[in-house]
DNA sequence: ATTGAAACCGGCAGCGCTGACTGTTAGCGT
DNA sequence: ACGCTAACAGTCAGCGCTGCCGGTTTCAAT
């Protein structure tokens, strides 16, 4: 309960009530991210992305000048929670466990699976072809791809001093499952996963083991 | 030079001289796939088309009277061109030759660096969130993933009897070699192609050989 | 209580895209 | 030679999206 009041006060003291509108600066970034992947990133519309958030365009201008700068919170609002969740899934896998590389297959292919792989999916594809997005989305891209080859080599220390197939494995696991999940977008979900992911957890065993 | 007579006037029997502009139809879909590698499916406009295709915008509607005609036509020019180029490229792998499976996959790695394979990416993508043009791309797609399966089983008749480990490497190919051609669209062209390709044409050989 | 700033709303103009229209030219059948 | 049809050009209205501006309410500070 005291926790609880300092919480409030903490708020309180470093906002006053009307940056609680802070509140809505973050509707309209998840409503933006939820119309990416429900309308696609041509989809997304400023007048969609303000219904959704439940509030004036006039309003959401007022927080975010222009389109451009809605896409680019997002695309930081959107990283923030990548990189949340993957380090929490990375942390289970971390935990000593039997067969860590299963878990860690799981966690990346729940990664894969998850809304906000979608989102970031349109970005990129809309990205190809808008040079103006592309140069928004690189450094994030970027610092999520190297985050997660820092983390997955001190997830996985049993495989120092065999970097080529430690790097191998990488590519292998990302190539499979990005590939897994972009096949269960474009076209419909494919009833063969597990086999598939079985063999690959297989393969990364070996890999390990050589 | 008989034969080119002979070739001339058949075509004016069977097309009048006016049916030349069925030319015309070609360039127009030759140019809406243009469009939609170079400007991605939403910045594929029937005005960048028209001006690609080097006529006027109303000049096209006479022959597609609407977008969404294009795109059809476009569709099914595209997979004419796809299974013809894939079949031309397995009826080299087919040839007895000391390595077949390396031969495939090279193959399908062609194929999926092609602009055409861009294409039908983008279509694709857009189609998820497009019910339309979904219902457009689904048969074609249906239809070259089961020549796609069709084909290789007979140009490798050794896997006879090994169903499941060829089910797994047709699999595995595709999943892996799709998530590369993907992964250097959106991101950058990897270095590590070479490395990830030779590794799956081993397993590859495992799974022929087990 | 008054003032000022910030959150919010509604409306407006500009722009690009689509689809339909009218007008022009060239080739084919009779 | 004549008329018809089809390929082509150019223009127009309608529509949706973006960005901006004026007006209103709410809240904190003095």
């Amino acid at each position: 309960m005291t926790s609880r009041t300092q919480n409030i006060v903490d708020v309180e003291v470093i906002g006053w009530q009307a940056q609680k509108s802070a509140g809505t600066r973050n509707a309209i970034l998840e409503s933006a991210i939820a119309c990416i992947v429900e309308f696609g990133y041509a989809g997304a519309t400023t007048t969609a992305i303000s219904r959704k958030a439940g509030l004036s365009r006039g309003a959401m201008l007022h927080h975010f000048p222009s389109k451009l700068d809605i896409i680019r919170g997002a695309v930081e609002h959107l990283h923030n929670k990548r990189l949340k969740a993957f380090r929490r899934a990375m942390s289970r896998v971390a935990a000593p466990t039997e067969d860590r590389v299963a878990l860690g297959v799981d966690a990346f292919f729940d990664h894969v699976r998850h809304p906000m792989f979608v989102a970031f999916f349109e970005l990129s594809v809309a990205a190809r072809t808008d040079p103006e997005l592309a140069g928004i989305l690189r450094p994030t891209q970027e610092a999520f791809e190297a985050e997660w080859y820092r983390t997955a080599k001190e997830v996985f220390p049993e495989w120092q001093g065999r970097d080529e197939q430690f790097d191998i494995a990488l590519d292998l696991s990302r190539y499979v499952m990005e590939g897994l999940a972009v096949s269960s977008l474009t076209h419909r979900g494919s009833e063969s996963d597990k086999r598939i992911l079985k063999y690959l957890a297989d393969k990364l065993h070996e890999l390990r083991d050589a």
